[in-house]
RNA sequence: CGAGGUGUGGCUCAGUUUGGUAGAGCGCUGCGUUCGGGACGCAGAGGCCGCAAGUUCAAGUCUUGUCACCUCGACCA
């Protein structure tokens, strides 16, 4: 029995021993996806739906408020369309996938798969934007984009995957600047708030940012590994696709003008990141807000009289003040144990014949497993209560690990030291030249993440090149 | 796209060196006993060994081709 015990919970790779195995163990054995019989992509399963539809939730009612709203645009782009602006199309077109047959009948023209709606929102918003009357447009579309990827990792990097896209359009380049702004807030307040990850929001250079973009700002998270993951952008387009696409308005002064133009995504990839950041070697562990089950109910000796009806009782109770599930099926209870930790569930709650004589529960954290004593009376008070604590707990947990694997260097033989010792997050002040974050690439294989918003100075000069800096960067690893 | 690796019941794999009747564990189905940390007994179901050619009396095993997947690099949300 001890023999079988240890062997289920080795079916997880530990973390420590090689943390991309551990990722897809968790993927599969909490039955998050399924692979595809088509390259690169995923079937989402029930329990991983589940997860990316309270993140649409909790987003969807945020874009609103902000006074967004959705729309669906067509999922084929004409080549001509895609073509129209340069940039856009030189970054996009290695990875896109095109339609050449309807039927059986040869196309006139390519149809791309849309790897993105830039150019579909701006052939529409040529129509219908002709006076200032009519901005600013505040739409976003849910939707599932395609991008021809070579290596492909359950939600990190998928040939397809679902996403939103922002899209809007503005009289001044300062309302677009805002809602670039704006938006990259709302990710950051809804990974900090709904998902317990702290994020650094920052500027990508110009190396890095969104193929026709003017800037590109992301919100970067720390993986429990140390890599950093992209878990949103957001970007001011000024009004190079308005000129490509011929958009323009009349404003207030009678005059013909171009509009000013932002879009901001977040995709299924962030799943990865509440995986990469909570999850443990016992399995998933989910953020309250976007848990399918936040508590699950156990029965224990669910044969014995009453168990089972006090057990659903208390579940009808607590479905008023949370998602709660009670597991009635005759696995043992120390399969269900196990079971629901690897899927995650913040919450646990055992109820037996001891319980119940005594009018009380035992609930379980699956952060740290600590046990509480509930008197029956006060679920509806407690619960809500620990699910906070949970949520804490994960925030402070994730944001230790941020501190604790972030390192500032000021020279470059330090900075690549720490490259090849450490993993996380590297500080260090930029000259900004696009020659210099080459070198970092090639010398201490790190990447830049972003210009964080929160600057701190740290030098005066450049480490790479010597030169006058006065932005601090920051470098890592990325998924 | 480069370098390596792997394809055998649903899953993880053994069997390939030396060709000779397709195996294990887990999972699944049924019945019974269990249940506070992945329980147990009994009885079952399930495989043209990735695909295609070839060698052979005989191919999971040898040869050639092909496809898919995985890991590491290069490229990207």
């Amino acid at each position: 029995m001890a023999e079988n015990n240890k062997k289920m919970v080795e079916a997880i790779t530990s973390m420590d021993e090689d943390f991309a195995k551990w990722y897809t163990d968790v993927v599969k054995k909490a039955d998050l996806v399924d692979y595809s019989c088509v390259r690169g992509c995923m079937v989402i399963r029930p329990y991983g739906y589940a997860i990316w539809e309270n993140v649409q939730h909790i987003l969807d009612q945020r874009f609103k408020e902000t006074g967004h709203e959705n729309v669906y645009m067509p999922l084929f782009i004409p080549e001509s369309l895609l073509q129209k602006e340069k940039d856009h199309v030189e970054g996009f077109a290695p990875e896109v996938a095109w339609v050449t047959h309807g039927g059986s009948e040869k196309l006139t023209e390519r149809l791309c798969v849309r790897p993105t709606s830039e150019t579909l929102f701006c052939e529409h918003y040529a129509k219908v934007i002709t006076s200032y009357r009519d901005l600013p447009k505040l739409y976003n579309q849910w939707c599932s984009v395609v991008r021809w990827e070579k290596t492909t990792r359950p939600f990190l990097r998928t040939c397809e995957f679902l996403w939103q896209e922002g899209h809007t359009m503005h009289e001044t380049a300062q309302e677009a600047t805002e809602e670039t702004e704006r938006m990259l807030n709302v990710y950051a307040d809804f990974c900090e708030q709904a998902l317990a990850i702290p994020v650094t929001k920052g500027r990508k250079t110009k190396k890095e940012q969104f193929a026709g973009a003017e800037a590109t700002y992301t919100i970067e998270a720390m993986m429990h590994d140390g890599k950093a993951l992209q878990s949103g952008t957001s970007h001011y387009f000024g009004d190079g696709f308005a000129k490509a696409f011929d958009i323009t308005f009349t404003n207030r002064e009678n005059k013909p003008q171009y509009p000013h133009q932002t879009s901001w995504g977040l995709s299924t990839r962030i799943i990865g990141a509440i995986i990469m950041t909570h999850g443990d070697n016992d399995g998933l562990v989910l953020p309250p807000a976007v848990a399918p089950i936040q508590v699950i109910v156990l029965p224990i000796a669910q044969h014995k009289p009453g168990v089972l009806d006090k057990a659903a009782e208390i579940t009808e109770r607590l479905k008023k003040v949370c998602r709660a599930k009670m597991d009635g099926s005759d696995q043992s209870a120390g399969w269900k144990f196990a079971e629901y930790e690897m899927k995650g569930v913040p919450l646990r709650l055992e109820i037996g014949p001891r319980d119940i004589e005594a009018n009380q529960c035992v609930l379980v954290r699956r952060d740290n497993r600590e046990k509480t004593v509930v008197s029956l009376d006060e679920l509806e008070t407690r619960i809500p209560e620990l699910l906070q604590t949970v949520h804490d707990g994960l925030y402070q947990k994730a944001l230790k690990n941020l501190q604790a694997r972030t390192w500032s260097a000021s020279s470059f033989e330090e900075l690549k030291t720490l490259a090849a010792e450490k993993s996380g997050f590297y500080k260090t002040m930029w000259c900004g030249d696009e020659a210099c974050e080459l070198r970092v690439k090639e010398e201490a294989g790190l990447t830049s993440r972003c210009m964080p918003f929160e600057q701190e100075h740290i030098g005066d000069v450049c480490p790479i090149c010597g030169k006058p800096a006065k932005t601090m960067i920051i470098w890592g690893r990325a998924y």
